[in-house]
DNA sequence: TATGAATGAGACTTCATTCAT
DNA sequence: CATGAATGAAGTCTCATTCAT
């Protein structure tokens, strides 16, 4: 994962960014309410003040992860639509290896966010999900009626419902990485890295999608 | 959804029943570390200390919503799937609407299964879960391999991953219930109600099959 | 002075009375701010989220102990400003006698709104605050007026003004006990207690009332 | 009121005295407790640290507010009672004009003293406060008992509770500014500003004295 | 001289739980 | 069986102050 060490200055902000990225791996693992400030505070070897002092609360110290996190969640894949290049089957596999990534190297953060976030305590976090959700879901369909305008991906697969496929076999692979590995390892013979394990999404999103989107004759 | 109430001896045990129902509920919506027994017990409308007098620890009440709620994750498909008057095609759309139906049943449960129990904190939960999803993968793959062995399904799809995208599409669909809503409101023109989305999405996951597992000419 | 518990039912409430008790005391002698729940609680000997639980906030225990004292508060002299079987002269002595009382009897009381509440902080309780003064003020003059039209006090006396001295003098009295004692001991060589300086005090605004409002041949 | 500007030399310590001056306000408004020091700097628009960094503490910084207005607290009265230029009731218009003037000068302060001093906490600035009360009582019944004694004033007046109308009144009047102000306003039709009050006050403590201290033929 | 950063202590409050009835 | 009362532990946050620069 990106350190947020990457997204500032790094000067003497060493121990805001600790709690930081201390913070967002606990809110991750053990969900916002069940972790305490003073938990953050010994992981990231702080004065239990500090988060305070630097955030002002528990629940600010929240949005400021989103807030630096929203930066990664910028999908750079836009331009790359446009590009003239590649055919849309090439882009449609550039795609989701993007978003994989995107997705993966945000593990953490995509993890409070479905631990937190999609219910109704933070109005105001909530809707920032949306928006990116709305956002990403047009970017998508879009090219998919592009494809399916330009005759290269059949017309009969539903937009909505492809799309969907790509957060929900994403999300499901890191939220049942144990899962994946005990089945994998009984199957294969051998314990898969995570980064087997999303090799080995992409491509069945890739078949997946190439199964969906193909015309056939 | 079943309560509780259905499944114990309606004698005067109503007060344990509706804290149940109610801590399942609040557990679901606001997670269980930021659910107060004060909290439950207000909405369940006893007193406080009827928490700890029935169920020992907040902790225990949560496992005790588990173990009456573990009658309803029975699947009881099994025998089902050996019968003999159906098709494997038949049987794979009467699986995937058995699916959808347990997993919506049971909509409050499976929130907090993927808030609370994925996590490290409760071991024993954790291996309830998992040898829930254990089962449940074998009986789907069985049925599957089952069904390639008899020239029904093609050979070449991956059982693993195409069981994957059974629960990976059904609990997208419960988890982002707004967002489904309200793109199928900008789509449709009207906002479907949750039986529509379940119906959508079992039909969905029905083509899906059809197109991942179909022997093409 | 009064205690709480002859205003509530004796029942098992008495930490409850304590806690009201102690924390006027401590309001008044070291100010709202200034004290602490923990103080409050040492002193009670009561655990310290007793406040909590009895009251709410430390705030909300302030607000009660008005809430409590406000019957005291009540001048039960309106009736016998009216009664027919007193000269006017004589209702003012019983006047001057029930204020002192009164005044004195609710002293720590008036210790913190002196401190407390002639400020900005706590708007109702300001308000409240103001409302009585007001009632108390009316009362006075109209008894005032009401002598002069009869023609048993001096015309020329400012009702205002005259009023002024009441509560300037007694205030004045609880708030330099110190000062009056050394003071008196040095004078009369013996060191007057309480009682002694509220009725040195009574006497000495009896005199001066007498004086403002004879009517001189 | 005067500034802190007005009595130290105006160099660089401009910071140095708005702290003063602010901090004076703050403690008089909100009381001491419940005045930060955070807050101080706030509107001193300086750091948090300068506070400590020029007084040393919090409580430091309120004995210096002691410090600098006790200049003020001088009674500059002295060299005037001994005056043969003015009879014993003009003085003792004078005396009152003074007095008045001083008090309302320092306002703030005297809403300090009452608010903070009276009380056990600072043994040292408690001790300071009776030392000035008592310098203040013995001046001014010295006056009165040498008026008494020249024949000027009535000898059956009490000195004591004679004096002590002064200070009663006139903190009456300043801490009962908004009661009195809508009484007036009531009365008179129109509010009166800080001056009209208190010079109501002066006219109203002259003709008490008056009638206290006259000799009746 | 001046200050942003940092901190230990303690503030108020809520927590889940237990006790006495 | 049920509960109001009570509590110790821990929660978040603010406090006045100090440190390093």
């Amino acid at each position: 994962m990106l350190a947020f060490s990457e997204t500032l200055p790094m000067e003497t902000k060493d121990k805001k960014i600790k709690i930081l990225e201390v913070a967002e791996e606990l809110f991750a693992n053990k969900g916002y309410s069940a972790t305490s400030v003073r938990e953050i505070a010994g992981a990231a070897d702080v004065n239990v003040a500090m988060i305070s002092y630097y955030f002002g609360s528990k629940e600010s110290l929240l949005k400021e992860i989103f807030h630096f996190r929203s930066d990664f969640m910028q999908t750079q894949t836009d331009e790359v639509m446009g590009s003239k290049g590649m055919s849309n089957w090439e882009k449609l596999d550039f795609l989701i290896d993007q978003y994989v990534k995107k997705f993966s190297s945000n593990h953490w953060l995509h993890r409070i966010i479905v631990r937190e976030s999609e219910l109704n305590n933070n109005p105001d976090i909530a809707e920032f999900i949306h928006s990116r959700k709305k956002k990403h879901y047009d970017m998508i369909t879009g090219f998919l009626k592009e494809g399916q305008r330009q005759g290269d991906f059949n017309k009969e697969a539903d937009t909505l419902w492809t799309y969907t496929l790509l957060p929900a076999v994403i999300k499901f692979t890191l939220y049942n990485e144990a899962f994946l590995k005990t089945t994998l390892e009984e199957r294969d013979g051998k314990v898969p890295d995570e980064n087997e394990l999303l090799e080995n999404t992409k491509q069945h999103l890739k078949k997946l999608f190439r199964k969906i989107l193909e015309i056939k004759e």
